[in-house]
DNA sequence: TAATAAATGTCGTTT
DNA sequence: AAACGACGTTTATTA
């Protein structure tokens, strides 16, 4: 039965073939792709108007669509997941709406030609591992902390502070309190700005000594000044680094798994 | 002639028909569509791995690539404009290779099996318009300064200050001076902190009496108090409200040009 | 190229 | 729902 199918594609449709082909992917939650010639209408957070020409748009089953020009990385106009789908036929004209509760937004896509539209029924259970993150570069320095120096010994590996969280705490060789800030990418004056604000709230008994470490692959020109003034310190440490330190605990922990 | 048509596709191919089809379209700087099964590795900036499952694969004329599963609003690995693209076929393996200089990222679609391709030679020029951004709200209080407040005089519509730039500086009604920060969002603490440091630089000279005025549609708990503090005032404006006073100035400059 | 701030940011987490 | 910070943030603008 053709309602079965897991997939079903055109080339150079009538707009009628496609209405008929989005209304009923959009009742069964499929995966669906338009490519035609269309204007755009967004009202929501902002507004935007897009003026005729040759696009593609995705509606996901989950409520999330786009839509994508010949160029950009990012999509022109989209709705976020939970949006609702809708899609008319009248005048020569299709007219797709995606319609957010949240903020009240509303998309309008309206093709007047249709290039290729596909309705796939698409099975994605794959794990999605990402690695390399600021939390990987925690996780490795609390397994190996003389990445950050010798001696240095971590006391907990977070211990939430008012504004957000110190990343790591701990005590340096000669036992003072050092607090630890990381970041994946080249530290900024707001780095800076954000270990101060951590400081401000640790350090309100102000003659207890404390070391304030920034660590991160690189520190930029402007924050360099502002970390001397401050006397905190910086520790370059590469975020790819700390992912091999990771790879070699997890390959020990099986190691030991299996002694 | 084949190699002429602006788009080509197939339900259901062979690796070796996606793959010829692909490869020309890269050559050619199509738009391409691919769905399948795929497995995905990324190497750059960080490092990801996503298991087999079905995906959509697109490649832009101008070099960039995205890989969409069927939920999500962002792509799950992606590469931004002005990557190289590289496929080959192998062991009954279609590899499509995103190439990125810059950082030296690589992003790898390994498929096993393609469900759906489409090489389509898209055809965009149409202007795309935003409304509602930060930028207009400014506008429009130029424009109308009594949305700030009775007897608000803007001095220069964008005063350099050493970091970044004053949205608005003015006199009140008074005469005194006054600086405006403009958010487009719920303003933050974060917000109320920018709005400092500009304070901080234009304020040298402290015996000068100056208002800060924080402009956003709505303003944070917590950055309440902060603002009180330091003595600074909010005025709730919503960019959609800048966006219809645009739109009448606007309106009022064509009838001007037509009297 | 570096720095800075905006974005319809999105996304996850915690309160 | 609000607040907060990370993100392979991306993107634009300016020095």
């Amino acid at each position: 039965m053709e309602d079965q199918a897991r997939q079903r594609a055109k080339e150079v449709p009538s707009l009628e073939e496609a209405f008929n082909a989005i209304k009923e992917g959009i009742y069964k939650r499929r995966f669906i792709i338009v490519v035609g010639n269309c204007r755009v209408d967004y009202r929501g957070r902002a507004n935007s108007k897009l003026d005729p020409g040759e696009r593609l748009l995705i509606l996901k089953p989950d409520g999330s669509a786009l839509i994508h020009r010949p160029r950009d990385y990012s999509p022109v106009n989209w709705q976020p997941p939970g949006s609702l789908f809708r899609t008319s036929l009248s005048n020569g004209e299709l007219l797709v709406r995606v319609y957010r509760r949240k903020d009240n937004e509303v998309l309008e896509a309206i093709f007047d030609r249709i290039m290729m539209f596909s309705v796939i029924d698409l099975k994605d259970a794959g794990e999605f591992s990402l690695y390399a993150t600021e939390k990987d570069m925690q996780e490795a320095i609390l397994f190996q902390p003389s990445l950050l120096e010798e001696g240095f010994r971590p006391i907990s590996p977070e211990r939430p502070v008012e504004p957000g969280f110190i990343d790591i705490m701990g005590v340096d060789r000669e036992g003072v309190l050092t607090l630890v800030e990381i970041k994946r990418r080249r530290a900024t004056k707001e780095s800076v700005a954000q270990l101060k604000k951590y400081a401000d709230v640790i350090n309100l008994d102000k003659n207890r000594k404390i070391r304030m470490i920034l660590v991160a692959p690189e520190l930029a020109k402007g924050a360099q000044e502002l970390l001397a003034t401050l006397g905190y310190e910086f520790k370059a440490i590469t975020p790819q680094l700390c992912s091999e330190v990771l790879k070699q605990k997890n390959s020990k922990t099986i190691t030991h798994f299996f002694k």
